[in-house]
DNA sequence: CAAAATTAATCAATCGATTGATTATGTCAA
DNA sequence: TTGACATAATCAATCGATTGATTAATTTTG
């Protein structure tokens, strides 16, 4: 049937979405690859051309889904900037809640520069999120809403720094926490309540001009 | 002369460092570290006794000093814990700033788990300096000169996770400060002033209780 | 001379990729 | 409908290259 030949794709994308994340590009070799989704070495190059073919396969996936929610909380003009922070992170933190192996591979490759082309490509994509959230900051700026001598670019760097430092060094981060954050159950119930309060107490105190409440 | 076998192996680790630190630990071949050192290859494994032993080694020799200078912060009892903060600060970020290659790299082999042993033992030095940082922000939580509902965990991950973001997605760094963060001289003369600034006054909007002044 | 240091040569293992053969599926003329 | 043919899918086997490691021989040193 048609369907078997799109299942049997995607099911080798699934599963080299899982090494790929696990183990790095390097380390998830072909054969593991197609070893452990159950085909033949060979079909990962027939279906994607080469071993980097398949990852940005992997990559372009996944990618597709995420601007559209993000610019929708940017541009609505109803809300104070500080609640359209509140959106963002509660959007960030269940994306990254329920992708975190993705994430993980993506800025794992983005950290090796070896391959120009590809983590250039990732970084062009990454910036319009960026981008989209600095709006939102600048906006709260400007409306005298936010401190007006905030670092933006460096406030950015540690929404995503921080989540990152937690799902790239799992080693670390357990052993700190107390918990395992690779646990699927214990990231949804435990963490991701956890990391949202924390973001926006850190955020709050930094960002939000508590001496000029004409806003709230 | 017993001299040049002291000099010879430094060299070695001299020069593993920076190819590790370009490369990777995967990257990094044998024979590219042998050959750019001018020893045969051999000569890693007799030293050494592997690829794993040389990379610990450099790690170990890395780090030691800062492990020092750490715990002398942290063991002063002549000053208040925000002080203390500062200190780690500055000492934080000019260590970062002057060994930033190698810090990307360390990261790097972190977020990949493979590799077991090699990682937790990573992991192992790594929490040293942890454990040594959650000694000064709970002493400051314990005398009240921090907030007592500090998520004292996530802090860490801030401080760390903020750094790595800008060092290991160069790509989007770079874009975002509108300067070059792979860059020494800048690196040193615009990123450090700045990033000292912002980590302070993050972290002393989140931590320090600004209500009880009794500690300044 | 004996121990330590150093070398060239080679080891088995693994890598990504490719081959030619085989099987499954689909197409179309008779 | 059926037989002949064609395309797509899948396979085992193997390619040359590279990896980290080891050996055995040689040189240097004390």
């Amino acid at each position: 049937m048609d369907k078997d030949k799109i299942d049997k794709k995607e099911h080798i994308l699934d599963v080299a979405e899982k090494v790929f994340s696990e183990l790095g590009f390097d380390g998830a070799s072909t054969r593991t690859i197609s070893g452990e989704a159950g085909v033949n070495m060979a079909m990962l190059n027939y279906y994607f051309g080469s071993k980097e073919g398949l990852f940005l396969a992997v990559f372009n996936r996944k990618i597709k889904s995420f601007q559209n929610i993000l610019q929708n909380i940017s541009s609505d003009d109803t809300t104070t900037s500080w609640n359209k922070m509140e959106q963002y992170i509660d959007l960030y933190v269940q994306r990254v809640v329920s992708n975190n192996c993705f994430q993980k591979m993506l800025y794992q490759e983005l950290a090796m520069q070896r391959r120009g082309q590809l983590s250039d490509e990732i970084a062009g994509i990454l910036m319009i999120n960026v981008m989209e959230l600095k709006k939102i900051i600048q906006d709260g700026i400007d409306k005298g809403e936010f401190n007006k001598d905030v670092d933006l670019d460096l406030v950015i760097a540690t929404i995503y720094g921080t989540k990152n430092f937690i799902i790239n060094a799992p080693q670390l981060t357990t052993t700190m926490l107390g918990y395992d954050i690779q646990d699927e159950k214990i990231l949804e119930e435990v963490f991701k309540p956890r990391i949202e309060a924390y973001m926006k107490k850190l955020l709050r105190a930094y960002l939000v001009n508590e001496h000029d409440n004409t806003n709230k």
